[in-house]
DNA sequence: CCTTCTGTCTACCATTTGGTAGACACCGGT
DNA sequence: ACCGGTGTCTACCAAATGGTAGACAGAAGG
């Protein structure tokens, strides 16, 4: 048990209000998940308001750190967001119940969602300032950017997280199909993108 | 107060579902926001999970009757991919919790989004038929069909339904720019499919 | 006038929920 | 050996939840 018991509460709330809600999860669940009684969570987090704000930050800093880092590396033009791409289905493979959490907080509203875009939002400017710097030097279509993130981040998470809906759609919940759903994805964009 | 009770029962719980969750939402909410008694909601719907059925096949209804008639209409070619997108915010805009009570139902999982996904099986057949078939004879840029529907999908309801994302990326939840996301939203899948 | 059916209501109920109060065990420092 | 803090627990609680039982009012039909 080398991690400590808050992150572990953090980490586990996290799957929990991204598969089954927010109302959905009672404390007594989590406690159950983690073998620990609700009051030990209730000792670390003063109400489950307060867990839910742990775990907005959570997962506000992990995005932001991985999309950073894919936005900063590897050579500019379509890299960058193909880059950008991956990272998040990286995400999605690695941690699949954080997108799921995303689109959560959005339906919750304010306050869970304003804390959350509010730490989102040096990301969303670095992103579409470079969005908009390669559509002026004429290697991207134009497109409005803001909106072109706003569309690649539903895309992203919607193909990512739909599991029930990709079932519709012919698709298993597999690595494999994850994959595939990945480049497809990138040759979309880059189709919507070239000049 | 023409409309029958079981009718704007199953409408006001749709509204309530798809903003404040199915678990977020209470029988006793929903009987106030009715000025009715919760037992009235029962004496229709013998539990809370038959309302859900309930509004999911009225849901299911509704989007397939105006997706098939903008699918059906209309010149061939992008042209109906177009309408299908303008039937869709059409929705957004006159029914705005549809949207959202589509993507609650996905995050519910079995057996509401089994039953939903069903009854809209027919609609995906249809219409990934015609983007293959557009493909086919070389008037759209070749992609995978459903996943290219998937990404539409993901597309149109995240735009359309996350206003507080919207916020965040200096959108207003207002007509206008509904309008605006949606023109943009169309020339990007234009530049996605030309062949 | 009586009966039956329909729709809504009042009165409850068991369970679950988020949260409080306080006991208890362990640990490091003195 | 003692003490203060820290972390987890047991014991509760008031409110809300989905659901049951049955009263009641009105309309329809004989």
């Amino acid at each position: 048990m080398a991690e400590k018991t808050p992150a572990r509460i953090v980490e586990v709330a996290m799957r929990a209000f991204g598969t089954g809600g927010y109302e959905g999860t009672s404390l007594d669940d989590l406690a159950r998940q983690l073998g620990i009684r609700k009051q030990t969570i209730l000792y670390w987090f003063p109400s489950k308001d307060a867990l839910l704000e742990a775990v907005v930050d959570r997962c506000a800093d992990e995005v932001t750190q991985r999309l950073l880092r894919a936005l900063d590396g590897a050579d500019g033009g379509f890299g960058r967001v193909e880059a950008m791409v991956r990272a998040m289905f990286r995400l999605a493979a690695r941690h699949p119940a954080m997108l799921g959490f995303l689109r959560e907080v959005a339906r919750l509203g304010p306050p869970s969602s304003t804390r959350l875009l509010e730490r989102l939002q040096p990301l969303i400017e670095r992103a579409s300032a470079f969005l908009e710097a390669e559509m002026d030097a004429g290697r991207m279509r134009r497109h409005d950017p803001r909106l072109l993130l706003l569309a690649a981040y539903s895309m992203v998470t919607g193909m990512a997280t739909e599991v029930d809906v990709l079932r519709a759609f012919g698709e298993e919940p597999t690595l494999p199909s994850l994959l595939r759903r990945r480049d497809e994805l990138i040759s979309l964009l880059r189709a919507a993108l070239r000049p």
